[in-house]
DNA sequence: AACGATGTTCTCTATTCGTGAACAAAACAG
DNA sequence: CTGTTTTGTTCACGAATAGAGAACATCGTT
């Protein structure tokens, strides 16, 4: 693909750094992980600072993420409808359940939980939300790579060399593609320590009128306090997903 | 200025129309507004949405903002340790004074409102949070530009045609420059009706160790509620201020 | 005071950005 | 259903500039 500005990809690359990295950067520092001169990444930081994009310090004369970009994030919220729709089911779910609730959606290759209402346990599990994380990763995600087209799901699959992130995360393909075989047929998903030890997760799909899954919802909590109530919290949840989807209009065949 | 990487320009300033606008917009509304070709403008979409800042929907064809600004918005957030530090002094102003508290940064020629606190009053007077306004529209934006050079106050109150909201606002610059006198003798502002009708806000400042300001702090509500208890919440707001800014290192003199 | 690191500025050419027009593909009206 | 309009997409080319690399400035440190 050459229909590319490059410039303009360079600077978005440049704002990502910042996500995995301290909050302030040097021109140095950048150079070398974008391998560009020292001159055109003061070009692209400047170009970026002048629209609210980047901030320097005028101290250390570091460069930081700019107020700019909390707008716009702010606003990708607010144009989200699913957000707000969701937002009294997660309560509901969450009031029944006593375990975080979180609604995760698709965004090209990675999964994102859009919307979380945390539990008003003492002890409570709390995810990250806004941040991407991989298709095959999590119970919620998985839902949604499970009702994906299989190219795409092998596409996934093959792409990355699988994240380990726990002793019992996933180490084989075929194992996955199992697993959302599994998904597809039981309408949800439950499994226990492959992101996190020591944490469950149960999510199902939610289906807009057209038949497409647009979001999964899932329970996450500790499993020595999820595991016993599985049962209970299952059927919640599958509750809660059909009465998202028929109120999206979708219907049951 | 000509260090300025003009596709870079173009593909921020892009994103920036997103937040006056309707969350989609297409390709030709876009050209419009940036002046800029259909096929530039194609190529900034493209190029964008390959790196998550844009979003095309698939059946529309239209075009929205994407997941990695909301990434990149909240990272500012987490970045900005103002925001967590004035945490539990918002928590308490509230609750002490029953009415929203807000703190509030410039960011280059506008104020921000980073953080807040709301009331627990059934009738309650909100705020957007992360949005750009005039530093000389609210109570909170005038204490942090009441404490600016004053060439700076000069060069912000000529190049805006001074924005008016209410009845109320202010009409010439002379007024605003007074009250930025007002302001820095008293050490506070309250003022009604600038920004919205029937709401009034007390607003002052905090300074670092180096004796500079770096925030403001306001509290805001209903002027049938706020202005009879005015003094009691003056001097809550003063004494939080006042608390901060000896936790950030400021002496007074 | 000399050094080493940083951020900043400069010059120049290969690169590419942006234009304008042609194309495809919908949405709409008659 | 068909012609028409409007949309998004692609293309080729010349003018504009992005990026390299070195020199400069400005720190903090030794």
């Amino acid at each position: 693909m050459d229909q590319v500005l490059s410039s303009v990809r360079n600077g978005c690359r440049l704002l990502k750094i910042f996500l995995d990295s301290p909050k302030e950067l040097g021109v140095t520092e950048l150079s070398k992980k974008l391998q560009l001169s020292k001159g055109a990444v003061h070009k692209l930081l400047s170009t970026l600072e002048s629209e609210g994009f980047i901030r320097q310090n005028e101290k250390t004369k570091q460069y930081t993420l700019g107020y700019t970009l909390l707008e716009l994030g702010t606003k990708v919220l607010t144009n989200h409808d699913i957000v707000d729709f969701s937002k009294p089911f997660l309560d509901q779910l969450v009031s029944r359940t006593n375990e975080l609730a979180v609604l995760c959606v698709q965004d090209s290759k990675d999964a994102i939980y859009v919307a979380k209402e945390d539990s008003l346990h003492p002890v409570r599990f709390t995810v990250e939300s806004f941040r991407r994380f991989p298709l095959y990763s999590t119970s919620a995600a998985r839902v949604l790579l499970a009702y994906q087209p299989e190219e795409f799901q092998d596409e996934i699959l093959q792409e990355h060399p699988l994240k380990s992130y726990t002793p019992h995360s996933y180490t084989s393909v075929e194992q996955i593609k199992e697993d959302l075989v599994t998904i597809r047929e039981r309408g949800y998903e439950i499994s226990s320590n492959r992101r996190n030890t020591g944490v469950t997760g149960i999510a199902a799909p939610i289906f807009d009128s057209t038949g497409h899954i647009t979001a999964s919802v899932s329970v996450i909590g500790p499993s020595d306090r999820v595991m016993p109530k599985k049962d209970e919290i299952l059927q919640e949840t599958l509750a809660t997903v059909r009465a998202m989807s028929a109120q999206l209009g979708y219907r049951m065949s």
